[in-house]
DNA sequence: CTGCAATTTCAAGTTAACTTCAAGTCAAGA
DNA sequence: TCTTGACTTGAAGTTAACTTGAAATTGCAG
C-alpha cells in the first residue's frame, strides 16, 4: 500500500524543503520530525513529513524558537503531522505573537521619533531608554532580537 | 578642572546604565566604549560615557548587532560620544531599519492570515512558505530572528 | 591596621541552531 | 565489478553577546 514514491531520501526531502540534510538530522535528533529506516539503515521520509518540516520552517520565520515549535507540535495527538485544522489553530495562535511583536516595534518607533529631536537619552526621563523591550539577562548566550515571548505557550 | 564626580567606577557606571560590569568590560574590549585608569589600574568612566552606553543599548533594543553599532559609532569624528546632532542622524537612520522590519512583519502577517484557511503550505505555491524572510544560511551560529539587514550601513 | 567589597586579567563556559569533519557504509549506473 | 555520490554516526566547531571563575589587587569603612 505504501508506494516507494511515498518515501524520500534525506537528500530529496532536504532539497524539496530548501534545507540542508544536516538540518533534517538535527531536527530529528531534537524530536521535531521523524523518519523510518530502509534495509541499509538510511533515513526515508514519508511525504507527509514534508508538511511538518514546512510548518517548522514557517514557525521559525515567525520568530519562534525550536523549543516553542517543539512544544506546539508535541500538543498534537500522537505526534501527527498537522492537519488542516491543526494548522488553523496553530497559525491563529502564532498570529497573535506576530501582532504583539509588531505592536511592540511600533511603540518603539514612536518613542524613537519623539526622541530624535530631544537627544536626551536620559536614564531617568527618556522613554526610549526605559522601554524595557530589550531581551535582557536570563542566563548566558546570545540576546534574542525578537524579545521575550509576550505570552508563553 | 575635572571634578572627581565627573568620573565613575565601573560598578557605578554599570548600575546607572542597568548593565552588568562584565558587559562594560566586554564593550570596552570590543571598542564600543572607553575608560581611563586611576592610579590603581581601575577603570574610571567619564559621565559622558554613560550617554554612549545608552546609545549602544538603545540601538540594541532596535535590533542592531554590536558590529553594526560599532560601525555607526566609528563614523563619528574621533570616536566622540554622540552629540545631539549625531544622535539625530543616527536615530533617523535606525528608524528606517525599524520601518523596514515592521513592514516585513506586516507582510508576513498578511500572508499568514491568507493561509489560515487554506492550510496549503505547498512548497511551490504557498506565499507564506516562500517569503524568503527567514534569516538563512550564511555560515554557522544562531539564526537571527530579525532577519537580514535590509540596507547595510 | 583589619577586613571585606569592588576591581583586575585571562580563559573558559553558555545558548541556539546549526555546520563541519572523520571514517566508514550504501546505492546505483557503466 | 568498479566507482562515485549519497548516506551513517558522533564529536567538535561556529557565532553573538555575554557570563562565570580563579587568583591576585585595590579601595575604603571602622
Amino acid at each position: 500500500m505504501a508506494r516507494s514514491s511515498d518515501y524520500l531520501t534525506i537528500g530529496q526531502a532536504a532539497s524539496r524543503c530548501g534545507v540542508a540534510t544536516s538540518t533534517l538530522r538535527f531536527y530529528e535528533q531534537r524530536g521535531l520530525i521523524r523518519s523510518i529506516r530502509n534495509a541499509g539503515n538510511q533515513r526515508r521520509y514519508h511525504r507527509s513529513m514534508l508538511r511538518r518540516i514546512s510548518v517548522v520552517r514557517v514557525a521559525q520565520g515567525l520568530g519562534l524558537t525550536l523549543a516553542e515549535i517543539e512544544d506546539a507540535l508535541a500538543r498534537l495527538p500522537d505526534g501527527r503531522t498537522p492537519t488542516r485544522r491543526d494548522w488553523e489553530r496553530l497559525s491563529r495562535l502564532w498570529r497573535r505573537r506576530l501582532d504583539a511583536r509588531i505592536a511592540q516595534l511600533e511603540s518603539l518607533r514612536e518613542k524613537l521619533a519623539s526622541c530624535i529631536g530631544c537627544g536626551c537619552l536620559s536614564l531617568r526621563s527618556c522613554a526610549l531608554y526605559n522601554t524595557g523591550d530589550r531581551a535582557a539577562g536570563r542566563g548566558s548566550g546570545p540576546r534574542y532580537l525578537l524579545g521575550d515571548s509576550p505570552e508563553p505557550q
